[in-house]
DNA sequence: GTCTTTTTTCACCAGGTGATGAAATGGCGA
DNA sequence: TCGCCATTTCATCACCTGGTGAAAAAAGAC
């Protein structure tokens, strides 16, 4: 759409890929991951990402195989990225509270989502178009569950059992299913889809992650410990 | 993939429309709604959907026009009924607290979610599909943006000013940004996608919207209350 | 300078896509 | 009974899809 055919680096067919220093191969990811957020997976062509990439598109196939390879491609380039910082952010919550001070569910859910956060807002214009994907993995049902389950499972049973921690007496039901309550609000959040922008009438900007730490930290830290006392108390 | 070819009730080609009873316009758009739930508007084919629904290909164009005015139908059936059913449910409420006891945060929010639990509940199959279908609209952006807006932005900005009401030293700005969290979860409860089945290794499922109730109301509600609190400290 | 290997391009295929126009069918009013 | 017309089907179009195999070009080894 943008980009015109081949666009090769030198007049010939050959062979440039060191000549440039670009690596092609990350060129197309990034192509393919800007599209597959923004239109789907079966609502991008591998043509047009190989144009969005400047790339003939058989080179698609030479690199990354089917269009399912490449799109798996492109969600595994950053999930484990994702995971480490996670898991890193949660460490060192944890480590910093062995002793002395307890933790506070705040904190916990703090140190689980403001990696994510921070990512988005310092990591470049590529992590936006990946939450985005995410998100629409995540919930469209059949679809991304297996790849889904596979990498992000561990890091969610973490904060439940940390959660579990700081609360003992709260039940595991209350706790996954206020996970789910969170997921949904951060993936929305993270998605920055434009919607509150309309919404609200520019009061409130999507693209704003600075308002979203200020709130939603203590929005679903309240929200599960709201579920765990009414829980307590029936 | 299920049904055979044309299926046609009688042999020829005629216009056995009022003879089978069934009408052929509601057979479509559900066999539509379930793919298009399931798989997103790019991955499901008239084809596919004409013989979900035991239909000639052309019907479909004869009924509806393009693929896309299809879906838009699809969309649309349900959406009025949707937002009726919301607004009722907070003239009720709001009714119920004209005089007497004042109304609550966790009460408005009720009247706000409550419905489209109850209708997920007891409306049958297509309604599931429906809600899975309008989470996955909601969270692509810059696809089903403008059809969004135009059907819910309404009954959002009503949830919203009631709640102003309640709470008026609330800002909107925060008001705004819960109202999306919130929407974020239910949709993501709404959708059940499945997720929380095998994350929780079968102590949640996601098709239990009873135990959606029990914890969602009051988890926003809390959420609300620390958001417009943390603000008014500031 | 030649030969090998890797990268890139081209030409193409078999099948599927949304969509259309015209024909067939049969209910229904005259 | 007959012809109208809404409905349903068939055959087909022009185009696009993911994918492949072989040729061309250049990089690097010797």
């Amino acid at each position: 759409m943008t980009a015109a055919k081949p666009l090769a680096r030198s007049g010939g067919r050959g062979r440039p890929s060191k000549a440039t220093g670009l690596d092609l191969k990350q060129m197309i990811l990034d192509a393919a991951e800007g599209m597959f957020a923004r239109h789907g997976f079966y609502g991008v062509t591998t043509r047009q990402v190989a144009a969005e990439a400047g790339v003939d598109t058989a080179l698609i196939h030479y690199y990354f195989g089917a269009k399912r390879e490449l799109f798996d491609a492109v969600f595994l380039r950053r999930a484990e990225i994702l995971n480490q910082a996670r898991i890193a952010s949660m460490d060192v919550y944890e480590a910093d509270h062995a002793r002395g001070e307890a933790m506070t569910v705040e904190g916990v859910i703090t140190a689980f989502i403001d990696p994510l956060l921070r990512i988005s807002q310092d990591g470049g214009p590529g992590w936006k178009s990946y939450f985005a994907l995410v998100a629409q993995v995540n919930n469209t049902p059949a679809w991304g569950g297996e790849t889904m389950t596979r990498f992000f499972d561990p890091v969610v049973h973490r904060l439940v059992e940390t959660l579990k921690t700081v609360r003992p007496q709260a039940e595991y039901r209350d706790l996954y299913w206020c996970y789910q309550f969170l997921t949904g609000s951060m993936m929305l959040a993270l998605s920055e889809t434009g919607r509150i922008d309309s919404l609200s009438e520019g009061v409130c900007h999507s693209s704003d992650l600075e308002a979203v730490r200020v709130r939603l930290f203590a929005y679903c830290a309240a929200g599960f410990e709201s579920v765990i006392g009414r829980a307590a108390k029936a």
